[in-house]
DNA sequence: CGAAGTTAAATTGTATACAAAATTGCAGCC
DNA sequence: GGCTGCAATTTTGTATACAATTTAACTTCG
């Protein structure tokens, strides 16, 4: 493996090393529980420690790595994944998307008519790919991905925009670690977009916000089985 | 105003900057829109910049100030408080102390009957303290918090925890603006806490999320009112 | 008297030096 | 052979020095 070399305008860099290593951790290269050295990655980098100090605080406080200062016995190291916490982050999510596709559905007629059909061509793109032989993994987990980003960045304010930004990639982690055996079971959440755009469709809230509620909370249900079967990672 | 002069242990020192300053823009006493200087804040607490500066990202990251690194004309200030954003902000916490709600509703029955008795008697007392009088509001402010804090520590996990201390907080910054404002109309507050207690009671996951979910949306409602009547702090 | 350009001050971004703490490895002892 | 205690190394916490950029103030010209 092997860091981009940065050296980019001031003031940037330590927004470069966040990304940097959040990409490495969210793609599995950085591995759970893996022990981070603040002088590995300046030197890696080619940046000081200053902006790697402020980088890895960003990422301990979003949940990429853990590191509790005063207690003894814990130097950072990327956070484990766990049946437990996947099952709560993925909750989580599901308020954030869930509150977002509220105001989605309250949106002006015109707004959200052209919301429900890009949504509508969304889902129809992942299902057509998840019904290929061999189902490219990358490709589901991005249509996915942009079905849910769709009908936050249309209808979230900045605050939740913020939230979302900062929790939702976590999820990310678990869904590239287990999608090999998840993408099977991408049927129901096909028909759970459905109900999601329906929902906003008829400019229901209170309905879109169960729906993406439950749509997660069954994904939360779905990987916790498969989480069961194949083991955790990085906790022990 | 005087700041705490701190000299603590070693590791302790962003903890103890952050958590200073955070009470000064809570309270007030650091008005928004108010400029920061890294260095102001150093001296003052007879720190170097290096923990100011840890402690001034968790701040921004968490919205209690406003920063734009790559944006000119943006320096680091204190965050004003509008009421676009009040409303954003009491959704979000709605959201997440609903989730907590849910969680609770699904405890072990035993469990639940303590937190059942718990919540009744808080809010009893909060009854009882808004019938004076008089109302002492920092009383009226904790005891609300109690009531909300009881089921979150109760039924959250680490990560919805987290994310209720680093959101509700804010909360707090518009509830001491207005509580003099709203504290005549605490009455419904009160009877929505009763329908969070009776769905808890009776194990309706579903019922005590949306009785918490409620119960903030006309919280954020009635406080929107207020703001409309008297203005925005720090925006302009 | 006002405006624009230029210079000085202030403030943040970055790097590095130093100190304290902790972990690791090793040696000696039971 | 394993365990305990000590020492050396690693690693983080803190402070400070320096550089770059922005803000402001002042001067000069129209």
């Amino acid at each position: 493996m092997t860091l981009a070399r940065v050296s980019p305008t001031r003031g940037a860099r330590p927004a470069v090393v966040y990304s940097t290593l959040r990409e490495l951790i969210v793609r599995g290269q950085l591995a759970p529980g893996a022990r981070i050295v603040e002088m590995d990655i300046a030197a890696r980098l080619r940046v000081s420690r200053t902006p790697v100090r402020g980088a890895l605080q960003r990422l301990q406080q979003e949940g990429y790595i853990v590191h509790s200062p005063t207690l003894r016995q814990s130097r950072p190291s990327v956070a484990p994944l766990t049946r437990d916490d996947a099952i709560e982050l993925f909750s989580i999510v599901g308020e954030i998307e869930g509150l977002a596709a509220r105001s989605a559905a309250t949106l002006a007629a015109l707004l959200r008519e052209k919301l429900v059909t890009d949504l509508l061509a969304i889902n129809a793109r992942l299902e057509r790919a998840s019904r290929t032989k061999t189902p490219k993994h990358d490709l589901l987990y991005d249509l996915d991905e942009q079905f849910h980003r769709r009908y936050v960045d249309a209808a979230a304010g900045p605050r939740l925009r913020a939230l979302h930004d900062a929790v939702k990639p976590q999820a990310e982690r678990y869904e590239r670690l287990y999608v090999s055996l998840l993408s099977r079971g991408l049927a129901p959440s096909i028909r759970e977009h459905e109900s999601i755009t329906g929902a906003i469709r008829h400019g229901d809230a209170d309905a879109a916000q169960r729906a993406v509620q439950t749509n997660w909370r069954n994904a939360a249900a779905r990987l916790g089985a498969v989480i069961d079967t194949v083991g955790e990672r990085g906790s022990w």
